[in-house]
DNA sequence: AACACGGTTGACCATCTAGTCAAGATTGTT
DNA sequence: AACAATCTTGACTAGATGGTCAACCGTGTT
């Protein structure tokens, strides 16, 4: 029996206060090491409890992981779930751009847990991808392709379209230390002019 | 003293033979779990070898590691340095775009581990990030910079435009797992179709 | 105050993992 | 064939790591 999974149990508040620290410290850590390059301790030293204290919230690493990976996966569907085939398609997709860029600069620690995950081969992230997001994805692409064949977008594979705009906002977040480096102290931060630049070039690809 | 640094010693075949055996396997397996992830065991079974075997080659699962990233960071500035100056603006870009997606298609692993180390700080590569590749995406971007100001291609971010560049290239290799997912089987190669994609994108942004 | 329950931890264990070593097998050279 | 150099490996060690447990501490309720 899981500890974490009891839906019936209240939660007290020190077992709230203790699970949000550990799953903040293990986002932390588990963000910058990956899965298999995260110890207990370090999770336990970053959340400034005792090892035995988190496995006390926790059956285990895996339960960890778990828990964070299920809590992000979410949320991430939600932006491009909110394209309105209703609305107007260039201002949909440039919305969903913004959306995807904001989220890449406001929880990088977010999309670099993914980011590992799925260039490890998303081993414990298959059912997600092949089935929610999949779905959501081949939906979007059919509501955009309509939109491309009425000539208010210019024509594009429309999931090549979805791939590229994952690739250019979460570049700025799973890259971030790349950028940091080959930028110097050119830059304050990697995401400076990364709006302004995914404006123009997918204003600039969109109209037909 | 290090094994595989002596320059002096000349190789017999049979060590020519092992040291490729073991820098492939160990490509195999690091790109797939990264640093942290990956086993001296995994390497040897990978390769066919004994552990002690494996370690009469290389002085240790960090000389390994070591040896196929400096290996990968000296092909890896090529196609960047190969953009003329003198040469027509647009051609030289498109034959950059396709070169970078071309290494993306033919070496996917050696991308992952590039990936894999970056996601995760780049604690292995500071030196070469701020160093070589720093120098030549400053020289680089300064070209596009003066091809921009002659008019020939949009005005842009150079900065931005090669790290478009790069993300949209590599997507293809480092986050196959999750585009052969959520593809399905409607599609027998994450890469199908990306190059006439990227040819359509670029032509279309960088035109003026 | 006393009780019950929730919360915390030092000490411990089993397993995994990087790396060693001495002894044995193979190869090339004369 | 015989010798030396190279190559290979089973058995081992030290330390790291995930996880357990019994005992102890804190908090709220009566």
């Amino acid at each position: 029996m899981s500890k974490t999974t009891s839906p019936s149990k209240p939660q007290t508040r020190i077992q709230k206060r203790n699970i949000m620290i550990i799953l903040d410290a293990a986002l932390e850590v588990f963000s910058t090491y990956g899965f298999r390059g995260t110890t207990l301790d370090q999770i336990a030293r970053q959340a400034g409890l005792s090892k035995p204290n988190v496995l006390y919230y926790f059956d285990g690493k895996e339960a960890i992981h778990l828990a964070l990976l299920s809590q992000l996966l979410e949320t991430w569907l939600d932006p491009l779930r909110a394209i309105d085939p209703q609305g107007d398609p260039k201002t949909e997709l440039m919305r969903y751009i913004r959306h995807k860029l904001q989220m890449s600069r406001d929880f990088p620690r977010e999309s670099r847990l993914f980011a590992n995950e799925i260039v490890q081969g998303a081993p414990r992230m298959q059912a997600f991808l092949q089935g929610d997001l999949r779905d959501l994805v081949d939906e979007k692409a059919a509501v955009i392709q309509a939109w491309m064949k009425d000539g208010k977008l210019t024509q594009l594979d429309p999931f090549h379209l979805i791939f590229s705009i994952w690739a250019l906002t979460q570049h700025y977040a799973d890259f971030e230390a790349q950028i940091r480096l080959v930028r110097g102290s050119n830059i304050a931060q990697p995401h400076d002019g990364s709006e302004d630049f995914l404006d123009q070039v997918f204003q600039k690809l969109l109209t037909p």
